[in-house]
DNA sequence: ATCGTCATATGAA
DNA sequence: TTCATATGACGAT
């Protein structure tokens, strides 16, 4: 009846703070700067989390300035069905710099005509940023949505030296 | 160029 | 069961 105990702490960034929840298993959650509740919740941290939280900072930091992430922290997605992990796992595969299209992970998944639903997936990925959601774009290179707002999709395909077209 | 329709995964009403 | 999503291909205007 408890909720699972979760820990949520700041990210501070010259943009602004993201918000980092971790679970007992790791981090389950990421939110963009005024995307979230008041992160306020401080708890005894545990060695293990700080360290986590470490990791976090870091690829957050390294990827607004256009580095790779690094090491990242474990990532708990146990909420997610089969499809939606293995789109997941499909951005994790993009590196830096490089974009997909919601079709394209979709044939790539051998679901031709879900790209509607690779689309959904993305919007339901919890950990942005870090799983890279951002790089995926719609066809003809437009620009899609994004969870924390387009003007961040934006920004950090610019920062990974991606030109998406103009939105229509 | 724009519009309607269908396919697809998932959750909410 | 119907509707809405971070889509896209296709056929008809």
């Amino acid at each position: 009846m408890n909720p699972p105990p979760a820990v949520r702490l700041p990210v501070p960034t010259r943009a602004g703070s993201f918000v980092a929840t971790y679970s007992p298993r790791g981090l389950v959650a990421l939110a963009f700067p005024g995307r979230s509740r008041q992160p306020a919740d401080r708890q005894v941290l545990s060695p293990e989390i700080r360290r986590w939280h470490e990791l976090t900072s870091r690829a957050v930091r390294n990827l607004l300035n256009g580095r790779a992430p690094g090491r990242l922290p474990p990532l708990d997605l146990d909420g997610g069905t089969g499809f939606q992990r293995a789109v997941w796992t499909m951005l994790r595969r993009i590196p830096v710099g490089k974009t997909r299209t919601y079709g394209e992970l979709a044939r790539a998944l051998r679901r031709p005509g879900a790209a509607r639903a690779v689309g959904s997936a993305c919007g339901a990925n919890p950990i942005p940023l870090l799983i890279p959601c951002h790089r995926v774009l719609a066809a003809g290179g437009k620009l899609g949505g994004f969870s924390g707002g387009l003007e961040w999709k934006c920004r950090l395909l610019a920062i990974e030296g991606s030109v998406p077209k103009m939105t229509p």
